[in-house]
DNA sequence: TTGACATATTCCCGAATAGGCATATAATAT
DNA sequence: ATATTATATGCCTATTCGGGAATATGTCAA
């Protein structure tokens, strides 16, 4: 064994800075790979392998329009990661105070 | 070039299934480090190196308490992450409903 | 059928990863 | 000083990753 669970996953995929704007520009409105490739300044194969990997975690739906595949996010796919980071929301407020705590002892 | 922005980043840093893990565990309470490798079972090593990574992110935030370092989650720095995918929040209503719509048409 | 267009896939590469293991560093106890 | 405990680091390997370039697949038009 070497690596972990890898991209079949849906923190994985999102990780990938150019994956997360793929699906900031497909969040509204579905677009042909095209568009993306224009919008996002790739080249088209490695905008095709994103979608790809994005597809198989569900966070994005596609559809065939003639020769086009028009995308779209699946923004339904996003609430686990929405939710587990949830999970530290009420902490934050707590933490805040704490921090700053913890840098005035630090100048002791 | 050829991977992009590595573990420098929150994102990537959440990728990791045990490195989440362990942040749910260092949620509530400062622990040593031995307290995490009992927990999740995980091999010492292992779990310094994502504590690494995760200090380098500054997801979790370490203090010295004699030899032992006491580690707990910066719930702070999980914000960004919450923040974008509340970007999507809007959108998942609205979305259930197409993703019906699409179910009933495939189903023609 | 042939050609043009849109997208997907394949192969190759260098870089980065997580885990296993051994070892180094740090701090206390004796 | 030395042993012991707690944690960090280094090295190694198999695996994975993203990008580039070339090519395959699929769909429409003529």
């Amino acid at each position: 064994m070497s690596r972990a669970a890898t991209s079949s996953d849906v923190f994985n995929a999102v990780a990938e800075p150019h994956r997360r704007a793929i699906l900031d520009f497909l969040a509204t409105e579905e677009r042909p790979v095209g568009e993306v490739v224009r919008a996002l300044g790739l080249a088209q194969p490695s905008v095709s392998k994103h979608l790809r990997v994005l597809r198989e975690v569900d966070l994005v739906c596609v559809r065939r329009d003639g020769r086009r595949m028009l995308y779209r996010t699946n923004a339904e796919a996003i609430r686990p990661l929405h939710q587990w980071a949830s999970t530290f929301e009420r902490l934050w407020a707590h933490q805040l105070r704490r921090i700053k705590e913890r840098a005035e002892s630090k100048r002791r």
